[in-house]
DNA sequence: GCATACTGAATGATGATTCATTCATAATCA
DNA sequence: TGATTATGAATGAATCATCATTCAGTATGC
């Protein structure tokens, strides 16, 4: 009476899938209830497996919000790079970056509720997660900065990490509005708006 | 072999107090090891007080965690109101608040850590939060923005709720990046940085 | 049959909350 | 004033619910 949906050996690739599946779920449970407020046995039940399951591919609960991260980062600076390799001039570079930033979070909203929300929900996870992917990525925006000021196009009296942190800031803050915003509205278009402002300042000339 | 400490009948004044007291040891518990892993045990006794004591004062440890951004956040928009008073010019203004921003959460640090790290750790609060202080905070600076543009001085073709969201959005960030720092640094001498950025952008005019 | 994947009930730990009891102090009385 | 009683703040051990994790057993495919 139970559902069983595929046993036996499985494939190198459903066993990848599997993992998968596990890792959405999670996305999903974790985003609407927070990581502390959902139960393993609601990840299994989004997964359609049994509580025990979830063991087999991963060691802990811990382990599972770890792995939505780790993932989800390296997929991200990967296509970054990517993405960027091409890109020569600091401003477009800058452009790139800011639309990646919110055309991956503005697609999967749970996967930005989780990014948002349950990255903060530790110092400890902040600082083991900040040591890895987070860090890099912003490192990658402060050498496009020291680029501009070396290349004349933007002013060097700011240090290139402040500058760095600011627009991180800022698209962060876009993507948190529009997580918790009760309207649905796009997110990849604030990345103009986010732009303007940051190259050209609020004041009038 | 108890300690007793203080009994019978209190004055008003003794039990705000004591109210106090446990509020400031929950903050520092729950800064150094994040709400969910701290016990209602670990602020008692960092309280110096039976855990029992707890509920004579707090519904629930929820609750406590309530109080702590109530009390905060009031305080720290009736502050704002108070010293934004005699300030007119919509530049000066926002220079003040981000002062204020950078240094009430920069002169006590297990609040701030609780503020961008716990605030942060549910949806639901953060909704229930959103609704209240936050937005609040968030309008004053959007007034503002659209004040500076009445008077000529800001650009109009930024919304200034983006404009706000912006500005918020880099202090933020600043505040995060403090917190999570290793290194030691005062926070408030980043209000000029993030302002010059903000008035006039990275661009060279 | 044998190996492997899966199941889900049982286990054990943890930790929020309760509540019967204690006792310092205040109030009352003679 | 000194003795006596009432008060209610404080205590902390016991309760009770909640899960993460385990594992003995089942099902499936080869």
């Amino acid at each position: 009476m139970p559902k069983p949906i595929r046993n036996g050996s499985m494939t190198k690739a459903a066993v990848t899938d599997k993992r998968a599946a596990i890792l959405r779920a999670a996305t999903k449970v974790f985003a609407g209830k927070g990581y502390f407020n959902s139960k393993v046995a609601d990840i299994a039940a989004e997964a359609g497996i049994a509580d025990g399951t979830v063991y087999l591919y991963f060691k802990s609960k811990d382990e599972i919000l770890h792995s939505i991260f780790d993932r989800a980062m390296a997929d991200f600076i990967d296509e970054g790079r990517r993405e960027l390799a091409g890109i020569d001039d600091p401003a477009t570079r800058l452009t790139r970056i800011a639309e990646l930033h919110l055309e991956k979070l503005g697609t999967d909203r749970d996967m930005a509720v989780v990014f948002q929300v349950e990255l903060r929900g530790s110092t400890k996870f902040m600082q083991e997660f900040s040591a890895a992917g987070f860090a890099e990525y912003l490192d990658i925006i402060r050498q496009t900065i020291a680029d501009g000021q070396k290349a004349g196009v933007f002013r060097d009296d700011i240090k290139p990490v402040v500058a760095a942190k600011i627009l991180y800031g800022a698209l962060d803050e876009m993507v948190t509005n529009w997580v918790l915003s009760k309207k649905s509205y796009s997110l990849p278009p604030m990345a103009t708006e986010v732009l303007k402002l940051f190259f050209g300042g609020v004041s009038v000339k």
